[in-house]
DNA sequence: TATTGTTATACTCTATAACTATA
DNA sequence: TATAGTTATAGAGTATAACAATA
């Protein structure tokens, strides 16, 4: 994006934007926009691509994120516990997890009782990523706060916890 | 499950299924039930998981039905209308749309001042199977609202609208 | 030059079956 | 028998580049 001479200033950039954006009126979803599932859908799209865009830097994604977030708050879970409690499939969590361990960021270690399994826990390098992802995610959050205001990010929590009940 | 013999009653499955979750706390997650695109995301996932369940009969996928729904609203959009609108990629939705067309649902039409493009509408057989897909939508929508209470729903989709804005 | 539809391709995410070693 | 971890694999969904036809 303009890596070249760049003839275009700022100012004929963002002209350019608002053109676009004006005779490209976004053709109007209809009944969709009253659907819970899609508005839903395209909210949690918008959230990821801030997330992972800010994110980017630290080459971590959403789901990696919330293992050393999951580790830091419990360490010792086994793999099963954190893969059950995020959501994720046992056999699909080994490999994001031996992603984490190549890079130092966590680690598997003996479990006490049972042979089968492992403890898993953050190194100290994953507690120095997880902390710089930490801030990220606390501007994330802060961004959010400024579209839903300060009482929007409590209402919003309580009703998606409800949707989240399987039952 | 319980295909043979079945010794076990329905008393004793209950109890089994009650110890099982019992058994099984659900470990806490901690920060992450505090994280808007964390909670978002289960939410988005058990909504949509009870979508994809009730259009299983039909063989309509989520994204399918929103097509479905645009079209009947707004009839004789091009495929880059549709696709922008539903933020699909125009390469994804050339191969969406067949699979739509193969079996009847929707059509191309020779657009009248454009011979790049195409006007799309749904065929008669799409209209019928879109009110069968739009009972199961309103079934699924009164069981989320069951979940909302009634301002619960406007509520949250304002919340969501706001998150969806792109700025 | 820009847009529309298209093909091909690759990458991520997810789901399932089957295996091993332990319990 | 059941559970923990693992491997392999297949299916969605998504993103990008490149091309032909048309504007």
């Amino acid at each position: 994006m303009g890596t070249d001479t760049d003839k275009t200033g700022a100012a004929e950039e963002l002209a350019a934007t608002a053109a676009r954006e004006a005779s490209a009126p976004a053709v109007d979803v209809g009944p969709l926009a009253g659907m819970v599932g899609y508005v839903l859908r395209r909210a949690q799209l918008a959230v990821f691509d801030d997330v992972i865009t800010k994110f980017a830097a630290l080459d971590l994604r959403p789901a990696q994120y919330s293992v050393l977030v999951l580790l830091r708050h419990t360490p010792g879970l086994k793999q099963s516990d954190v893969a059950a409690a995020l959501g994720i499939q046992r056999a699909n969590f080994v490999v994001l997890f031996d992603g984490l361990e190549r890079r130092g960021l966590a680690r598997r270690s003996a479990a006490p009782n049972d042979r089968r399994s492992y403890a898993l826990y953050l190194t100290e390098e994953g507690e120095k990523v997880l902390a710089r992802a930490n801030v990220l995610q606390a501007a994330h959050e802060a961004s959010l706060d400024a579209k839903l205001g300060p009482s929007g990010r409590e209402q919003l929590l309580g009703l998606l916890g409800r949707l989240a009940k399987r039952d």
